[in-house]
DNA sequence: CGCCCGCTTGAACAGTGTCAAGTGCTGTGG
DNA sequence: CCACAGCACTTGACACTGTTCAAGCGGGCG
């Protein structure tokens, strides 16, 4: 149905030590329930609401994130092509948090019933599910970093690091520049900081000649300068050292 | 070796929707490794490093931590009795953290091997596995909601609230008072403050009535107020709703 | 053309950090 | 038994970071 690779081709891209073998990939393709467009800014999931189906990013960009009381959101997670969005739903059954489109995206979504099929007879499948929940779990952890040990510079900086690297593993940085389809709003969303704050920062960032943020494209100007100020330490993303990968450039320290 | 539910009696109690069956529980309790004592603030797994064993904390209470370059620390989790502390090691291999004792802690190890051995024939198994490391992935998520959106008074309320209500789930509290072994220096590095602040907040709680914190006891004086000024709602921590279990009373709303 | 949304800037203010000093308890050695 | 050292905690004064409130700008789209 779909062709080989087409849907997990990003999938685990250079991450970790071991990878889905040929089968699996197969098997994954071939199990896939729908492909599908969404708008920006639409909201997929909602906290607390039972899921039966998890969904993995074929294109554009998400965010899961929770509402304080004043109905102000903290963005827990930012989820890049061949993430696996929603996958923790599926031994969770229901969320803790919101799911939404940034940008418009397109998504692979498979049931819940189907995946636990597949990964029922399969240990290694089952373990490389596992594996991808994880790193998201260490992204949170860094995020905790971020925000309780890092000012308001550092924060963004590390914000825009992460997303580089990240980017980079699934080939979306083209030289020093990449796509990021997100507002002043959102930053302070992911940052923990106000509007206000953020453009404040931005400017610093530009005037310091660090990074340029414009309209959705970032503009990286001095990585290591960047990487110092947000104290950035990409071990966390877990990036596999070694790579018989296609060229994939993995952001230096 | 090991009488049925000594090591295992607090894991996952009263978490989520499934069980262990007393099969699973029979396989982890006698394939424990060992079972050992640690001391007060002692070093278990240094970040980066390969880990080929994981431990539940079954007395006392643990913490993984990152540093930064000045070498002041956050705290990414807290681990208390029934907590799988380095689970995520398996899937992961090393770790992007520390992990430390606080107090004095008594854990249970089981080597990979034979954690592998015992989940690759056991899809259910390994499912609870699995289930227990993402609901540390969903503390931190709110951990980041309570760095990113609260401001000093409210993350060390919410702090406390989370964990009484974990303790709560095992047993560790009694009527309004749990014990709590940690330094106003740990509270400040849970939270993201200064010492000095956090000491100014406990005061102020202490003042409006809310929670008294001393010598490693927490009290709690008025609840509501407490989880009210915390925005606390502990959906996050999956909480099963209904209970055939032991008395095991889940901390109000 | 004109409106709206996102961005930008300024000024006043609040919350938290920093620095410095001091208190009180506990354990230890004389 | 007392003196003292060390550590955790406490408090005050002040500086600074980030927020709040308010106003203005600019470009894209109906």
């Amino acid at each position: 149905m779909h062709k080989l690779q087409q849907v997990t081709e990003k999938f685990l891209r250079g991450r970790g030590h071991d990878r889905l073998t040929t089968e699996e990939i197969g098997l994954l393709e071939t199990t896939v329930d729908r492909i599908r467009d969404l708008p920006a800014r639409q909201i997929v999931v909602r906290a607390g609401q039972r899921v039966s189906e998890s969904s993995m990013l074929l294109n554009g960009f998400m965010c899961r994130y929770m509402d304080d009381r004043a109905g102000y959101r903290q963005l827990v997670a930012i989820q890049v092509p061949g993430d696996f969005v929603d996958l923790h739903a599926l031994p969770l059954e229901r969320l803790d948090h919101d799911v939404a489109t940034v940008g418009p995206v397109r998504i692979a979504t498979w049931t819940h019933e189907a995946l636990e099929q597949l990964i029922a007879p399969r240990p290694h499948l089952t373990r490389m599910l596992w594996f991808s929940t994880l790193l998201d779990a260490a992204i949170h952890r860094e995020w905790i970093f971020r925000l309780g040990r890092l000012d308001a510079d550092g924060r963004v900086a590390h914000f825009m690091c992460e997303m580089k690297t990240r980017l980079d593993m699934v080939g979306l940085v083209e030289g020093d520049r990449f796509a990021l389809p997100f507002k002043q709003a959102d930053l302070a969303e992911a940052c923990g900081l106000t509007v206000v704050h953020v453009n404040r920062v931005l400017r610093s960032l530009r005037e310091r000649e660090l990074l340029v943020f414009r309209s959705g494209i970032a503009t990286i100007v001095n990585w290591p300068k960047l990487v110092a100020l947000a104290e950035f330490d990409p071990s966390y993303l877990y990036i596999q050292p070694s790579t018989e990968l296609p060229a994939v450039s993995v952001g230096s320290r």
